[in-house]
RNA sequence: GGUGGGGUGGCCGAGAGGCGAGGCAGCGGCCUGCAAAGCCGUAUACGCGGGUUCGAAUCCCGUCCCCACCUCCA
């Protein structure tokens, strides 16, 4: 079978085939920038890092283009916050007197720390909306004389999409604008329809002057959706393959995107992709509901590759609800597999890392995720392969434990778990520190060695616990003693 | 009101007409000086009520419940 992939405008699984052979361009949604990533964020970027991970092992050259909003009403209002007296006071991630652009910038480098951590690579590209103002102003005018928009007539400076122009306005999420409930607190402002949205939004007094464009409407800045449709188009042509972001953004957001790209008569994406929400507590993550975990705070319970595996386990359409034994699981079955990796290597040898090639790996691993990136299905795979090499490996067939060693690591090398965290687990993790560490428990490993040869167990034991309560632990074995430190 | 997605064994989580995915936890065994790790074995699972079928978790009808979106949100 081929690849295939659900497409959320169609609400069906299709085949995938890109519009250039051998080539295949992705745009997803990044963050708009004005506060601290959460888990939600995260899980997102995984996602379609695992579909551009496998775009390539499909041996297709992707091109990635992932945005930065780095203007909007609530980057805006934060930073006016902090002008306030007294603002931040205990709140660490607040810092006084911050100028809009300098707290989106901040937050950006919070974000590219947490991706970095978690193993998403970056993207061929990463556009901020602030540096796009002219091509905003050419879709503007493009979907004025298309007759699809129009400045509002009450002189605010504001440019508004027209969707009662449009037909298929709706189409992506299958929605009737009739049938759609008013947003109760709407102000329609010099809409013709309350559904019209913001193209161009013009400054008013309160707004600073370095959050303002010149432009033929009057002075002002981008709304929303715009940005992606203007951003898309600069780096990845008027179609391209697939179009990623949140479930929640389906609509409005994408919505918009779409009914604005195709007005002004481009044919966009082919595919659309939405990853499932974060819930906690069976209600989903958000800012709004104050119910979030950051992504820090799991790296430093669990580790970053215990994180990376939790929040790439479950099918990216599928909702994820974050428990507070979530993450011991993970950790279990991420020892599991790290446990292989490193006594096979000691072994056979650590097999040579390359790019993985989907031709190399097990064939139900590339079946399962042709079929919609079915990792959990893949993750069956790689356990099966990890329970035969262990049997390999005890039954001393090396070229067995070396086949499964190497799917292994291409497997996990699919999936980004060889970015995130080191795979090895105990000794040559480098730095002074370490060597003196791995120095120290060897130490105690060969005195333990001799006490046992002696058979003075109670010795032997002693030295074990001593190390145990140090959060090492020991495993003895036929090729020798391994040691490994509790939660790494 | 409209539009999507769900309810699977103690927990997580695939599957979508017929050999009970996989992980975590549990139990029994093998291995071990004892452990750890590993291996083997181990479950009247498919919200509820009907129906179709030789056979249904999977199809049909009905019904209950949950979540998301329709306002900023990954």
């Amino acid at each position: 079978m081929s690849l295939r992939f659900y497409d959320t405008a169609r609400a069906e699984v299709r085949p995938f085939q890109p519009l250039e052979p051998g080539r295949a361009s992705l745009y997803y949604c990044g963050a708009t920038v004005q506060g601290m990533p959460h888990v939600g964020h995260v899980r997102s970027a995984i996602a379609f890092d695992q579909l551009t991970r496998w775009l390539e092992a499909r041996d297709l050259r992707v091109t990635v283009v992932r945005n930065v909003t780095d203007i909007d009403d609530k980057i805006l209002a934060k930073s006016e916050d902090s002008f306030r007296e007294g603002a931040g006071g205990e709140d660490p991630s607040v810092v006084p007197e911050e100028q809009w652009w300098a707290l989106a910038y901040r937050f950006e480098r919070e974000f590219h720390r947490a991706y970095a951590a978690l193993g998403v690579r970056p993207p061929t590209y990463e556009p901020r909306a602030t540096g796009h103002i002219p091509e905003m102003h050419a879709l503007i005018q493009l979907l004025i004389d298309r007759g699809h928009a129009y400045p509002a007539p009450d002189g605010s400076g504001d440019v508004y999409f027209d969707v009662r122009s449009w037909p298929s306005y709706g189409s992506l999420t299958r929605q009737d604008i009739d049938d759609m409930q008013a947003a109760p607190d709407a102000d329609p402002r010099g809409k013709k329809d309350p559904r019209d949205f913001a193209l161009w939004k013009g400054s008013k007094d309160t707004d600073p002057t370095s959050a303002s464009w010149s432009s033929p409407w009057g002075a002002g800045r981008p709304g929303w959706h715009l940005e992606c449709s203007s951003m898309v188009t600069k780096y990845l042509g008027t179609e391209f393959d697939i179009h990623g972001g949140g479930l929640d953004l389906r609509f409005p957001h994408h919505e918009n995107e779409m009914a604005q790209s195709q007005a002004a008569g481009h044919a966009f994406a082919r595919f659309w992709m939405h990853n499932g929400m974060v819930t906690y507590g069976g209600e989903k993550m958000s800012k709004s509901i104050g119910n979030t975990v950051s992504p820090q705070e799991m790296i430093d319970a669990a580790g970053p590759r215990v994180v990376r595996y939790y929040l790439g386990q479950a099918h990216y359409r599928s909702v994820l609800d974050y428990r507070g034994t979530s993450l011991q699981e993970a950790a279990a079955a991420v020892a599991r597999i790290d446990g292989f990796i490193a006594k096979a290597s000691a072994r056979v040898g650590a097999p040579t890392r390359g790019p993985v090639r989907a031709v190399d790996l097990p064939a139900a691993f590339a079946d399962a995720m042709d079929d919609d990136l079915n990792v959990p299905q893949a993750l069956a795979v790689l356990h099966t392969t990890v329970r035969s090499g262990n049997t390999a490996l005890a039954a001393g067939e090396d070229d067995a434990t070396r086949a499964s060693l190497g799917a292994a690591v291409a497997m996990t090398a699919v999936l980004g778990l060889d970015d995130a965290g080191d795979a090895v687990a105990g000794s040559a993790a480098g730095g002074a520190a370490a060597r003196a560490l791995e120095a120290l428990v060897e130490d105690r490993i060969v005195a333990r060695t001799e006490a046992r040869r002696a058979r003075d167990w109670a010795q032997a034991d002693a030295i074990r616990d001593g190390l145990t309560t140090a959060g090492i632990t020991l495993e003895d074995s036929a090729d020798g003693v391994r040691w490994s430190l509790a939660g790494d």
